[in-house]
DNA sequence: TATGGTACTTACATAAAAGTATGTAATACT
DNA sequence: AGTATTACATACTTTTATGTAAGTACCATA
């Protein structure tokens, strides 16, 4: 007997939002997309959010399986995130929640 | 000018995470689905939410559009929720996530 | 008079998430 | 020797979210 398998009470829509959730990680991996994006890029393109949150978002999506972390031996260090094949499969949810969103602010300007 | 007009900044995923973030928004959602449920049977199918979430929930869900709420003039007193038309608008995304949830599980199995 | 049923409400406590501020390593350049 | 660059790390505080426990109103029925 595999680990899980003694649970049924397995919810995919519980076990996804242990990995996306949170205030940080759909900016993230949005921000990512298809491209790789350094650190430092990160940064810029999330102004609002924190080195530390940054750094331990990246962690974790890292350790969820869902970025990749490509780590240059230079200095300065230089480091790529990208999505994995299972993280790009965020981006859908991603849309429908945009789609939500706009639904949502036209419904209230009327 | 509107409320909303002057801030060019409204991020259509960030107005969708104020309504359906949280641990038990989508859940609600996913339960009432496309039939109206009463208080006491929201209780029963999610047993691990206190009475005091849920209310909470099933009110700041009302107050943002998403949920109907019909209080029938009784004693005792009965109250149904559903789902107005903006918020059926949540189901595809609850679909999605589950999608991804499900892939996350099996691919964590190998 | 007491009990039960239903949908709440309130005060209080705890836990989880996020923010702030500061520090580090390694090397290149001045 | 001093400064800059980049990607982190760490301690600490504050804020937000969630949980616990108890109570309320209303009437019906025993």
């Amino acid at each position: 007997m595999e680990k899980d398998e003694k649970n049924i009470e397995v919810c995919p829509v519980k076990e996804a939002l242990k990995v996306i959730g949170g205030k940080w990680r759909l900016q993230i991996v949005h921000e990512i997309g298809e491209e790789k994006k350094r650190f430092g890029e990160m940064k810029r393109l999330i102004p609002a959010i924190s080195e530390k949150m940054l750094i331990q978002e990246l962690k974790n999506l890292t350790a969820y399986g869902i970025l990749n972390r490509k780590a240059y031996k230079e200095i300065p260090p230089k480091v790529e995130y990208s999505l994995t094949t299972i993280g790009k499969e965020i981006l859908p949810i991603i849309e429908q929640i945009e789609m939500f969103g706009s639904k949502l602010i036209n419904d209230e300007n009327q």
